[in-house]
Formats: structure tokens, C-alpha cells, sequence
DNA sequence: CGTGAGTTTGACCGAACTCAAATCATGTGG
DNA sequence: CCACATGATTTGAGTTCGGTCAAACTCACG
């Protein structure tokens, strides 16, 4: 039982002791962005559901996220929210066009960001052309995962989206035992959808043979293909 | 009534002959891409419907669209196409991050784009900082604008899109006398609906008084705000 | 004037939303 | 260790809005 219960950790690449309360204080040094961009920076450590940073604050750092998971989002004119993607240990967030952040990002779960001054990359940029290269790319990859995120959004069935989402999250993960770090709330933000219809999903899902759900927070994909199915 | 007529036209500034048939052939010399980004290249044109570039193409070119409106697209796996976006006269397209296009460009209308092979763009940016800043810029406002389109696309009524979409429009070509250059197809595409739901929701903004239809291609707003309300 | 593509309108249906209630999970204090 | 409180998730019933299918209409063009 131990074991089974393992194999759903994930998410912390810190050790044991997960982060929280006995971690190490916020820590100086360099920090790498990219293989060819790295800068002075320190860490900061946040609990679930803090805020990063802010929709419309000032765009002085860029992070890089060191373990837990962050979502980042955006507050829509009539109260809700959508959540633009979700972010694992190695991305790089909250580097916009505009000095201003278009988005939020908060702590799904307890993490850990480096953070570097955006200023330091701008004169990194000025002088080294492989960083500038570098940061184009960082830009350009979050073009395109913003544009797989709006393929997901333009599915038709509430069932579609939700397979998709899960076959992501395997593939981030690259296991079938998926342990979700987030909520359904934030899932539903996610794909466009409500908490109900995401949750009637996974049932759904369920019933088909397609999925088991030892727990809500706890998905094992039992039949990939019928997954895909759904992915079309 | 012929002036009238006039006050609708938009989308090309080539002057009164239209594109078409009595145009000046394709011509070559130095396009710009940004102020600082101009590189050998030429002018190609295209009639309406036509392909400019394919999903899943070689991305050999950039395109500089030089007169007439251009839609990108991408088919999605159950046969529906996504519009991503309508460029007008001065947006660069067809600047993505792979080798291989991600999108399709269509011509919208009879069309001039200005070409220019990618892998001198690629030379310019290793040579001057500057180049490779702006072709960042650029990628970074095509991240801007698919953020925003996907607000769009996450709102829930059809007529608030359809409100949003003609505010867009407004605010590009700078008047309340919209010709739209698109078809009903093209614009459900973009919205996330069908061609009937745009339809009802023109009429259903027309009944309100919040625009006017002269005819199906032309729209005029009639009360701002009420389309603002709109979109909320 | 006829043709055909594009657009509008109507009737019906279904999927997702809303509101409400039941259930489950988790941590707390006795 | 258990009872309880709280928040998250699931389930149910009814409604709404956009999709689907079909038909009428418009307009540009030959």
C-alpha cells in the first residue's frame, strides 16, 4: 500500500521533506533560465493558492519554477476566470511582451520559484545574442502552448475536453497514475467548463472503463485508447 | 450614395484599380518587416480563398501582408477549423517558431503580401541585436493577440462575442462603418460558433439598435455602448 | 431573368449550466 | 479514537442556449 501510494508522488523534486515550513531560508545565487541565460536571482518559497504575482502588477521579475505546480490566469469582465495553463518545475513564467503582467500566477500546490530581476535579462539580451535567441524561444513556446490550449478549448463535448486534459497530464508526467494537483474548480477554469460538468466527465469516464478514480484527486488511466478516442 | 459606398471601403490602400487582374507584376527589392528588420524579397498576390501558406508546410517564408485581409486557421481533428486570427495591411504572418507552419493563411480578399525568405531573417538576427529584438516583438504580439482572442472565445453568450468582435474590427480600421471582409463562415470560425448563431445574433443586435444592417457585408454601429454592455 | 452561393429564419433537440442536496475527505478538539 | 465541522466533490432535476436540420430569402452575376 506504501508503495502504490508512492508512485503518485510527484510534482517536488526537493526530497522527502516536501516544502513548507523546515525548508532552508530563500537562497541567493545565480540563476539559469535557459541553458544560455542564467542571471543573479534568488528563490522564494509560496503555499497553496498564494499569489506570485498579480494581472496588471509591475513585470519586474521572470521565475523559473523549481518544484511544485503554479497555474497562471486571468480574470474575465463579468467575474470569471480563466486559467491559461498550469506549469511544472522547470518552467519559465511571467515573462510577458509588456512590463505589465497580462496574468496572474498562484501556487496550486506548496512551491518554490527562482526569481531574476527581467531587467538583468534585458541588458543579457543587449549583449549576447544567444540569450536573446534563447528568450524568443521561451516567448515562442508559450505561443504555442497557448495555442494547443485554445484546440482544447474549441472541443465540442465537456467529455472530450476533460480526456484531453488528463492525456497532457500523463504525458507531463509520463505515468498512467495521475495524481492531481489541482482542484476542479481549477480544472473547470482550465477547460472552459463548470465544476459539474467536469466532474459528470470523470464519471462518465469512469463508467467507461476508460479511467479509474481510487480518489478524486487520483486518476489512473486504465484504457488509453479509449482516451484517445475521445481526443479524436 | 457614392459617397456612401466610398466610406466603406477599407483594406486597401493600392490606390482605386483594386487587386486583381491589371496589377503591376510581382516586383522585387528590399522589404521591411519591422524598422529595423528588412531583408531581399518580393510581392506575390492572391485571389480570394486562395492559400498563401498550408499547415504543416515548410515555414520558408515570412509575409509581410502588403493590401487586402488574410485569415489564419487551423483544421482541428474532427473536421472543424479553428480561425485564429484576420490580419490586415501591415501585419507580419507566417513567423513561427518551427520550421514547420502550425497554421494555414487563406486570402479573405484579393491580396498583396510581401515575402521574404525566413532563413535571411534568421542571418539578420544573428548578425544585429536589434533585428532579433523586433522579430521577438513580433512573436510576442502574436502571443498578445491569441491571449485575447482567447478571451474572446471563453465568453459565454454568442451575442457578446459577436458584439466584441465587430468593437474589434471598429477599432482597427478607426471607423463606425464596418465592411466586413469576411463571410459568416469565416467569422463563426473565429467565434467559436455556427454561421446561424452569428446570424441571429447580428439580427438580435440590429433589433436592440445597438447596430445597423444595411446589407449582410455591411455593418454600422448605431449606440456604442449598448454593444460595450455587451461586452461588459 | 435564372442560377447559385451566401445569409436569414424557424422548429426542435441536446448538452452544459444552474440551483440544490447528498456524499466524501480532511483536519480538529474532546 | 471518535464525533464533529468544514470544504471539496458528486449527484440530481430542471432550464437555457446554441447546435442541427430544413426551408425561405437575398444578392451578385451571367
Amino acid at each position: 500500500m506504501e508503495d502504490a501510494m508512492r508512485s503518485f508522488d510527484t510534482y517536488t523534486d526537493l526530497g522527502g521533506a516536501g516544502i513548507g515550513g523546515a525548508l532552508p531560508p530563500a537562497t541567493g545565487g545565480m540563476i539559469a533560465l535557459s541553458p544560455r541565460v542564467s542571471a543573479p536571482g534568488f528563490t522564494m518559497d509560496f503555499g497553496r493558492n498564494e499569489e506570485i504575482y498579480g494581472q496588471e502588477e509591475e513585470a519586474d521579475f521572470v521565475y523559473r519554477l523549481v518544484a511544485g505546480v503554479v497555474r497562471t490566469s486571468r480574470l474575465l469582465s463579468d467575474g470569471r476566470r480563466q486559467v491559461v495553463a498550469f506549469h511544472y518545475p522547470g518552467d519559465v513564467i511571467g515573462l510577458e511582451p509588456g512590463d505589465v503582467h497580462t496574468l496572474s500566477a498562484e501556487a496550486v500546490t506548496e512551491c518554490r520559484v527562482a526569481l531574476v530581476k527581467r531587467r538583468s535579462l534585458e541588458r543579457a539580451a543587449e549583449r549576447d545574442n544567444g540569450a536573446a535567441r534563447d528568450l524568443w524561444a521561451l516567448t515562442a513556446r508559450d505561443l504555442q502552448s497557448l495555442g494547443e490550449h485554445m484546440m482544447l478549448l474549441s472541443r465540442k463535448g465537456a467529455a472530450e475536453r476533460v480526456a484531453v486534459f488528463l492525456l497532457q497530464l500523463a504525458e507531463r508526467t509520463e505515468t498512467d497514475r495521475l495524481e492531481l494537483p489541482m482542484s476542479r474548480s481549477d480544472i473547470a477554469d482550465y477547460l472552459g467548463l463548470t465544476i459539474e460538468s467536469v466532474s459528470r466527465s470523470m464519471t462518465q469516464l469512469e463508467r467507461e472503463g476508460a479511467i479509474a478514480l481510487p480518489s478524486a484527486r487520483r486518476v489512473m488511466l486504465r484504457n488509453r485508447d479509449a482516451l484517445e478516442d475521445y481526443a479524436c
